[in-house]
DNA sequence: GCTAAAATGACAATATATTGTCAAAATCAC
DNA sequence: GTGATTTTGACAATATATTGTCATTTTAGC
């Protein structure tokens, strides 16, 4: 009945479950910070790897972890409403470049400075070293279970 | 240009960018961990709140942070598939509770055996203390951003 | 160069999630 | 107890995400 997990084996399974926890209210606080500026959370992600340098939009979606068809999607809303545009790729004819117009960088821009006042109030009521030594361990599980398979059955 | 966030500010959002990768891989995990027994994370999640008690959809959906309407959509389908029946509510006329059934119960048991070698392997790997130190900052975080309100502009 | 393989965007079908509305039932205020 | 408010499940509409296929283009092997 009991799942007979080792003391360690339970660690990772409260911590596994406390991220996704986190992660759904962070998810949803990114869509609070985008709103003002009539974005989401993966429009903003979009814009900014897009503003990090140009790319595809299969760049982008390796990038972020999100499928190719799915940023195209948010890409093409991008586009249609002026964020974006699909620039020539001189090493590619088909992998149009995504580039933010004037109008993007202006949201981007909106929508960061609106994410530096949470993220410094979060910062200071959580306390920077704790912050560092939290963010290496959640880099180690990634890393760990990037290189871990499950097992088919 | 650069949005100027303190250093306790730089730390929590590269922590909170963490945790969103970490989370995306941790569901794929957990498809994969409840794939063999023809489940999904959702429809663990919801197996694992109605064996720890039984609950209504309404109650299910606020114990694990979903929407009623999710729950819903997927309770029919556990019961549409013979793993939970929702059973009459001495309390609540409307509100019937979900009940697992001995094939609901079967499906849960073999997701969390799968699961326990997981997390035991993944436990193992990253060390009990650091995870259960990780483990309190990323709930310290989660009560920061509960009693953090984002202004609407 | 030429061929085989892989990558890319377009398109479609399906699955999943969100949002809103409604009537019935429960809870609350008094 | 009575009326107002909230909760609940049902239903629907929309938004978002996933999965699969296809023709075109690029890359890799030789």
């Amino acid at each position: 009945m009991s799942p007979d997990r080792t003391p360690a084996g339970d660690a990772f399974a409260t911590f596994a479950i406390s991220i996704l926890r986190l992660a759904g209210h962070l998810q949803t606080a990114g869509d609070a910070l985008a709103k003002p500026a009539g974005q989401t959370s993966a429009r903003w992600q979009v814009l900014a790897a897009a503003d990090h340098a140009p790319m595809s939009v299969a760049d982008a979606g390796r990038a972020l972890g999100m499928t190719r068809q799915g940023v195209q999607r948010v890409a093409d809303l991008l586009e249609r409403d002026g964020l974006i545009v699909y620039a020539e790729n001189p090493a590619h004819q088909r992998a149009k470049l995504m580039v933010l117009t004037d109008g993007g960088k202006a949201a981007l821009a909106a929508i960061r400075a609106r994410q530096a006042v949470w993220a410094d109030a979060l910062g200071e009521a959580l306390g920077e070293k704790v912050l560092l030594q939290a963010t290496e361990t959640v880099i180690a599980a990634l890393q760990a279970i990037e290189k871990q398979s499950i097992p088919e059955r």
